[in-house]
RNA sequence: GGAGAGGUGCCCGAGUGGUUUAAGGGAACAGUCUUGAAAACUGUCGUGUCAGCAAUGGUACCGCGAGUUCGAAUCUCGCCCUCUCCGCCA
C-alpha cells in the first residue's frame, strides 16, 4: 500500500504512475473518500469524547437520570455515524489496495512487455558440432523425467524428476545455500559489482509452504487469485514463491536498526494453477504446477533498499556466471514490474534447445510498500520509527535452472557436462 | 479428534464494569556518582490516526471480529493462535 499522505499532495504523479503501470484507479475519488473518512471520523472522535467525559464524571458515584439520558444519545448519534464511517473507510481502502507502488524514476515506461529494455548479454552461447536437442529429449533418453505417470497421478503440468536429475538438484541447493552463507563469498559479489553494502550473509531457511489469506494479500501478491491453489477447508494458499512466505514472516515485528539487513535464502516447494496459459509451454518442465525455487528475501531500512536490489542482481549474475550459463539482463518496464514493485529486473538464460532465452529469474524491490500493510518497521538509530524496505529475488528457479544446464552442457550421446562448482557436491563427477 | 490452561506495551507480568491517563519489574536511552566501567540512584520510554508550523490536544488500540452497557482490558458470542495431557501420526 502507498501512503496516503504521499498521494495526497502527489496525485497527479501517482494516476500517472498507475497508468503507466496498467491499473485503473481513479486517484481523486480516492481523496474524496478520504476526505470524507476524516470528516466522520472527527465527528465520531468528537462524540466519543463527549461519552468519554460522561463516563468519567460518573467515576465512583452513581450515575444521575440526566447524565445517563445525555450517554443514551451520544451512543445512538455515534452508532449512525460508525455506519457511515464505517462505508467510508471499505470504500477508501478498497480504493487505496489498488493504487500501485511507484515505479522507481530509472523502470522504463512501456505498454507491453516488449517494451522491456535488454541491459547486456554475458556468456557466449555454445557451439555444437550436432542439432542440440531440448532438455526434454534429453530427459527421456535418460529417464530423468516422467510426466505421463505425473498426469496420471496429478494431471498435467506435473512430473516426477528421477535419477542424476534429483541428485543435480541437490547439488545446487547445496551449492546456493553454502554460497550465501559465506561472508567471503559476499564479499566477493559485492566488490565485483562495485557496492558498498552490508556483507551479512544470508540464513538459509525452510518456510512453511502454506499462508493464511489476510498476510497473503498484505504482501499484495494474492491477486490473481485464479493463479493461488485454495484450501478451502483451512482458509490457507499454497505459496506461489517463497517471498510470500518469507515477506510475510516478520509481519507486526519493529527491529533494531543493528538487527538489518537480515536476509534469507529459502527453499521451497512452489505451486502455480498457471491459469490462461493451456497449451503454452506444454513441452518438458518448462511451466510446472508445482517447482522447486531457491529464493532471496530480504529486509532493510529505506537508505538500503535499493542497493539491496542491486546486490540480489549481483548474486544472480554471479551464480549464472558460476554455472557458466549464457545469459541476458532485462529492465522490466513500468507494466511488468508488478503492482508492488517499485523496480524489477529478469534474468533470461540461453536455451539451446529452444534458441531462445528464457526467464528464469526475477528480481523486485518493494520499498516500503509491502511493509506498510505488514506492519513491519525498524526503530533507527536515531530513536524514529520507519518502514522496513524489501527485496526478494529468485537464487535458482530448479527446474528452469537444470533445463538450461542440461540443455547447455548436452553432448551428442546425451550426456551433460556438470558445471565446476557443483561436481563437489556430485561425488566429484564431470557428467551425468 | 477429546480435555484443560492461556493470549496485556521491546520482553516479563499485575489487572474480574467507573482515579487504568494499563501497576510493577527487566531491557533500552539520558543524567548523577566514577580515572573508566560496573553497581546504586534519578529521569525518559508503546503504536496508529485526526487537527496543528510547532508545542500540544482529541481519538482508537490489551489475539481478531461482533454484542451487552450511560461506561468494557474486565461481561456475552463467534473465530484465530499458543501451551499441557490423552488419542493418532512422519
Amino acid at each position: 500500500m502507498l501512503d496516503i499522505r504521499f498521494i495526497r499532495t502527489h496525485a497527479d504523479e501517482v494516476q500517472k504512475n498507475a497508468k503507466h503501470k496498467g491499473y485503473d484507479v481513479s486517484i481523486s475519488e480516492l481523496l474524496e473518500w478520504d476526505k470524507t473518512k476524516r470528516q466522520l471520523q472527527q465527528r465520531a472522535d468528537e462524540l466519543r469524547e463527549k461519552r468519554n467525559e460522561i463516563a468519567s464524571s460518573m467515576k465512583g458515584g452513581k450515575p444521575s437520570d440526566t447524565a445517563i439520558a445525555e450517554g443514551k444519545a451520544v451512543k445512538e448519534e455515534l452508532s449512525q455515524v460508525e455506519l457511515k464511517l464505517k462505508d467510508a473507510d471499505e470504500a477508501y481502502t478498497g480504493l487505496l489496495k489498488q493504487v500501485p507502488n511507484m515505479a522507481s524514476s530509472d523502470v522504463p515506461i512501456g505498454a507491453t512487455e516488449d517494451e522491456n529494455v535488454l541491459a547486456k548479454t554475458v556468456g557466449d552461447k555454445p557451439k555444437f558440432d550436432f542439432a542440440p536437442r531440448n532438455h526434454y529429449e534429453i530427459a527421456e533418453q535418460r529417464d530423468w523425467i516422467d510426466k505421463e505417470r505425473a498426469s496420471k497421478v496429478a494431471g498435467s503440468r506435473f512430473a516426477y524428476i528421477k535419477g542424476d536429475l534429483v541428485k543435480l538438484q541437490f547439488a545446487i541447493i547445496q551449492y546456493v545455500i553454502n554460497t550465501l552463507s559465506d561472508e567471503a563469498k559476499l564479499k566477493e559479489i559485492a566488490s565485483r559489482a562495485g557496492l558498498d553494502v552490508s556483507l551479512r550473509p544470508f540464513t538459509p531457511i525452510l518456510p512453511p509452504l502454506m499462508i493464511r489469506t489476510d498476510l497473503y494479500d498484505a504482501m499484495d501478491r494474492l491477486e490473481p487469485r485464479d493463479d493461488r491453489y485454495k484450501l478451502e477447508d483451512d482458509d490457507l494458499w499454497l505459496q506461489g514463491s517463497a517471498e510470500h512466505v518469507l515477506g510475510s514472516m516478520h509481519a507486526d515485528e519493529i527491529f533494531d536498526e543493528s538487527q538489518l539487513p537480515l536476509r534469507y535464502v529459502g527453499y521451497a516447494t512452489s505451486f502455480r494453477r498457471e491459469a490462461g496459459t493451456y497449451g503454452k509451454d506444454m513441452e518438458g518442465i518448462l511451466r510446472m504446477h508445482q517447482f522447486d525455487k531457491l529464493e532471496m528475501e530480504s529486509f532493510t531500512t529505506g537508505d538500503d533498499g535499493l542497493n539491496e536490489h542491486l546486490l540480489f542482481v549481483a548474486v544472480q549474475e554471479y551464480l549464472l556466471n558460476a554455472l557458466e550459463l549464457p545469459y541476458q539482463v532485462i529492465q522490466k518496464c513500468t507494466v511488468d514490474i508488478g503492482k508492488p514493485n517499485a523496480r524489477g529486473i529478469d534474468m533470461e538464460a540461453w536455451l539451446p534447445g529452444q534458441d531462445k532465452y528464457r526467464e528464469t529469474h526475477t528480481a523486485d524491490y518493494m520499498t516500503d510498500y509491502q511493509a506498510r500493510r505488514l506492519k513491519t518497521r525498524v526503530r533507527r538509530e536515531n530513536g524514529d520509527l520507519e518502514l522496513v524496505h524489501t527485496n526478494d529475488a529468485t537464487a535458482f528457479a530448479l527446474g528452469r535452472i537444470m533445463i538450461a544446464i542440461i540443455e547447455n552442457g548436452q553432448r551428442k550421446d546425451g550426456t551433460v557436462a556438470v558445471p565446476a562448482v557443483l561436481q563437489p557436491y556430485l561425488g566429484g563427477r564431470t557428467q551425468l
